[in-house]
DNA sequence: AAGGGACCTAATT
DNA sequence: AATTAGGTCCCT
């Protein structure tokens, strides 16, 4: 690959000079900003609304540039309509899901449109959600691009934003334990990050395809005998990983909706036998798509939390005016 | 079967 | 200073 210029390459590699490729996919099926943050993926970062992330071994600039269409960059190769719609599971259509007519769906759809579950590969979701327990989305996001920067494979620096592959699990598998806690600030996750990665590793691709091949519940077994990876990791990496889209990861913020606003009977707290009857009540309501349904409930609750309070406002507006 | 505490850390209240 | 953030494991 050669630079075509030399101020080209002088500035190094700027996504000005790759050239877009356009996705015909309307605002209404896929929403950049509500499928990629909306915490079921670690790996991607907006500017006005531009997003910028790495799938695999390359690097993405998506953008919507019109009510019908998407517009990406891709490097280091430019064609990969598929990588994509894999990605955003574009197979998919929400039709489907707004036929269930759920008194609860539906609205939350129509508050939330293009919102999608994402197709991330299994071991990817299972590695980066090891990193998740008792932790915040952006410290998260923090400690995944440290170990890709560190320990990822380079794809290349464009606009001067480098950008690297997730590691290999045969990388994070022998991770020095200081290094993860430290740089990659995980605390007691590096330990969890470290082991399941080997449990990956000594498996080897049959173990991987096994995984892939297995229906929900069997996939689920497979997931919770690796030490640190309970239900709940287990459940994401079925849904963001597997496409098995009645998986339903029940935290505390799905079991309180569940309990609350979709009255689902729980006397229990988020015990196994809890998580297993909250699970249950989810796919006997939205069947096949649970897992889908799930994540718009997850984000609704996710965005009205974040609303700010009367006084922070007040803040912002001395602050800036 | 259910409940409590430990595990890392940093932003928020 | 206490709580919270997409949990899991180990112990009563």
């Amino acid at each position: 690959m050669t630079l075509s210029s030399s101020r080209e390459s002088q500035l190094g590699l700027r996504w000005a000079d790759i050239r877009p490729r356009s996705l015909p996919f309307a605002a209404s099926d896929l929403d950049l900003r509500r499928s990629l943050d909306c915490g079921q993926t670690f790996r991607w970062r907006a500017v006005d609304d531009v997003w910028f992330g790495v799938i695999g071994d390359q690097a993405f600039r998506i953008e919507r540039i019109d009510p019908r269409r998407i517009e990406y960059r891709a490097w280091p190769s430019r064609d990969v309509d598929g990588v994509l719609w894999e990605f955003f599971r574009l197979d998919v259509d929400l039709g489907e899901l707004r036929r269930l007519d759920d008194p609860a769906l539906t609205p939350a759809m129509d508050a939330l449109p293009g919102l999608r579950v994402l197709g991330q590969g299994a071991v990817e979701t299972l590695l980066t959600f090891a990193c998740s327990p008792a932790n915040n989305i952006t410290r998260i996001t923090r400690s995944i691009d440290a170990l890709s920067q560190e320990h990822g494979q380079s794809i290349g620096s464009i606009d001067c934003v480098a950008y690297a592959a997730f590691p290999t699990t045969e990388t994070l598998a022998e991770i020095d334990d200081a290094n993860a806690r430290g740089r990659a600030n995980l605390g007691f996750r590096a330990r969890t990050l470290r082991s399941a990665a080997a449990h990956v590793r000594d498996g080897g691709p049959r173990w991987v395809d096994a995984l892939q091949n297995a229906p929900l519940s069997i996939a689920r077994e497979i997931l919770t005998a690796i030490p640190g990876i309970g239900p709940k990791i287990a459940d994401c990496v079925c849904l963001f990983g597997l496409g098995h889209d009645d998986a339903v990861p029940i935290d505390t913020h799905v079991f309180a909706i569940g309990r609350d606003t979709l009255g689902f009977p729980s006397t229990d707290s988020l015990t196994p036998r809890g998580y297993q009857r909250m699970a249950q009540a989810y796919r006997n309501r939205f069947g096949p798509w649970a897992g889908w349904a799930q994540q718009y409930f997850y984000h609704a609750r996710r965005l009205d939390r974040r609303l700010p309070r009367p006084s922070e406002v007040r803040t912002r507006h001395a602050r800036t005016a």
